[in-house]
DNA sequence: ATCAATTAGTGGCATATGCCACTTTCGGCA
DNA sequence: TGCCGAAAGTGGCATATGCCACTAATTGAT
């Protein structure tokens, strides 16, 4: 305790969370190289794949993520063909989204990949732990920041 | 328990942790965003602050992430003049890395907002257990994944 | 001294994410 | 029936991150 390394800037929730995504998320990519999808995309495929042609904005709020933003995320996948998108029979502004056999294959094929990374991450850090890890995320994933902001002073 | 609604993907780890990630980014950002900066430069700057005259690989090495990307990130700071590099004076491949007054001056400004943000933050998840979930959150940092890949007939 | 191997960054390219300004559709009300 | 406000996406712009191929500067071994 001579000199404080750093304070590694370890009290910012927010830093520390992007810090561990950031390494997590190499792991999960590395692991999942070898079926050219990144992590993200992996994940986009299933959410896509365990939904029932889901429309854009369903998929981003799942997600939690901006629907722009999907909509960028979709494009590599969808011009990759393992996605395809088709306008709603009875909403033309709505979007649904669906794979396409290619896709369920490489989805399929990605899954074995992401099995190992999923095993091996959790041979280090314990089954139970991720579980618990995983819960926690979840629940600020779930929280309510509503932004109260200038109270209207109703 | 009719239809199981969707695995939600809630048991990829690293999906679990970006979804977190992007919903807390989002609020961090908001309340920062009165300074004009992101959570990220927010973090970067303060990274650079507590460093003495850090150079880049420490920096990327301290935040765990590829030295190219932040050089990236980098950018945006020095354009708006809030940090500033120079070469090391031993070794000329060592690029270091200091705010200037704008950004000490900034990094406090900035500072005020974040402390809201955490403190609104832990107020609802509890201080304890935002303590525990950035010590889990380290430790996933700290894992030497090192794929075992090939390995080599030794 | 000299040259190979290593180290530290840079630039280019691609994906990941957000916000904002629009455009297209809908739905509901006068 | 016609118009307004809400809902769902799209496109453009900017930052966040990574990987790879290179360049420059060092270090180490001969």
């Amino acid at each position: 305790m001579t000199q404080a390394s750093l304070p590694t800037l370890s009290l910012c929730n927010n830093a520390t969370l992007r810090r561990a995504a950031r390494k997590l998320g190499r792991f999960y990519d590395d692991m999942l190289a070898p079926s050219g999808l990144k992590g993200t995309q992996y994940g986009l495929l299933y959410q896509i794949h365990v939904g029932d042609e889901p429309a854009m904005g369903a998929i981003a709020e799942a997600l939690i993520m901006d629907l722009s933003a999907l909509g960028h995320t979709l494009k590599p996948l969808v011009r990759d063909g393992y996605v395809e998108t088709f306008a709603d029979k009875d909403d033309r502004r709505i979007k649904r989204v669906r794979l396409t056999a290619l896709g369920r294959a490489k989805l399929e094929e990605a899954t074995k990949l992401w099995s190992t990374a999923q095993g091996r991450f959790e041979a280090m850090v314990g089954k139970e732990h991720a579980a618990n890890l995983r819960s926690a995320l979840d629940n600020i994933a779930e929280l309510d920041f509503e932004t109260p902001a200038a109270a209207p002073s109703s």
